[in-house]
DNA sequence: TTAGGGTTAG
């Protein structure tokens, strides 16, 4: 572009510093960040979303937070996205009492945060070890399919087969469309209390829900057969 | 008419 004499906007530069952020090279993010702001183009709430990002994927909460300052110094509105963005790196750091702080900080500026920033939080929750917690804390919440299947993950993972119970019929209450994502969870959650035939019926019953199975579908599946000695099945499915 | 946040196996 350069070369060509195009230059380079806002746009082009965010979609450069969201590429780096997201490949682990934060560094290069802010060099990025750092050209713009000598080329005299200004980044905005995505550009430092972004670099915000890659701070927090990396557990460099503190510059994230920094740099947080800074933005609301400069007088750029902060979103939802970049509270999410925090609560996200705040999460990663085991941190609650800074994500706790972050939703009120939210709640106070009036900013409503969506099922996606509580998705966020309770699966940092789940992460740590307290998924009924997170269960608890959340149960006024309208989840959607991200956080039931979050939710079954966790619980699943935890072998809390009361938990699973609960989710699982909270979940068909819901009727949620259910993807990919879901079925592949909830498959591995009825291998896991024993109920087979219901994991057998449901993988049966994604190509009439419009989804097709992956290859995490079969490997569920076989590794739920192997596991319990059914090597026959595990081959058959394949 | 371009850019940003969340969940799956081993």
């Amino acid at each position: 572009m350069v070369e060509r004499g195009i230059k380079p906007d806002t746009f082009s530069y965010t979609i450069l510093i969201d590429g780096f952020s997201k490949q682990g090279n934060v560094e290069k993010a802010v060099g990025f960040l750092k050209n713009m702001l000598k080329g005299g183009v200004l980044p905005n709430v995505v550009t430092y979303t972004a670099i915000i990002s890659g701070f927090g994927k990396k557990g460099k909460l503190e510059e994230a937070f920094t740099l947080f300052k800074e933005v609301k110094n400069i007088g750029i509105e902060v979103d939802e996205f970049m509270y999410a963005t925090l609560i996200h790196g705040a999460c990663v750091k085991r941190d609650f009492d800074c994500v706790f702080h972050l939703l009120d900080e939210m709640e106070n500026k009036g900013i409503k945060p969506s099922i996606v920033t509580y998705n966020i939080v309770i699966n940092g929750l789940c992460k740590v070890g307290r998924t009924s917690e997170a269960d608890n804390i959340f149960k006024q919440l309208d989840g959607d399919i991200v956080t039931y299947s979050t939710l079954l993950h966790w619980y699943t993972e935890e072998g809390n087969v009361e938990g699973i119970f609960e989710i699982k019929g909270k979940l068909e209450e819901a009727g949620l469309c259910m993807d990919v994502v879901a079925c592949n969870i909830l498959i591995k959650a009825l291998f896991s209390i024993g109920a087979f035939e219901d994991a057998r019926a449901l993988y049966q019953a994604m190509p009439g829900m419009g989804l097709s199975a992956d290859s995490v579908t079969y490997c569920t599946i076989i590794d739920g057969y192997c596991k319990i000695g059914k090597i026959e099945e595990a081959l058959e499915e394949g």
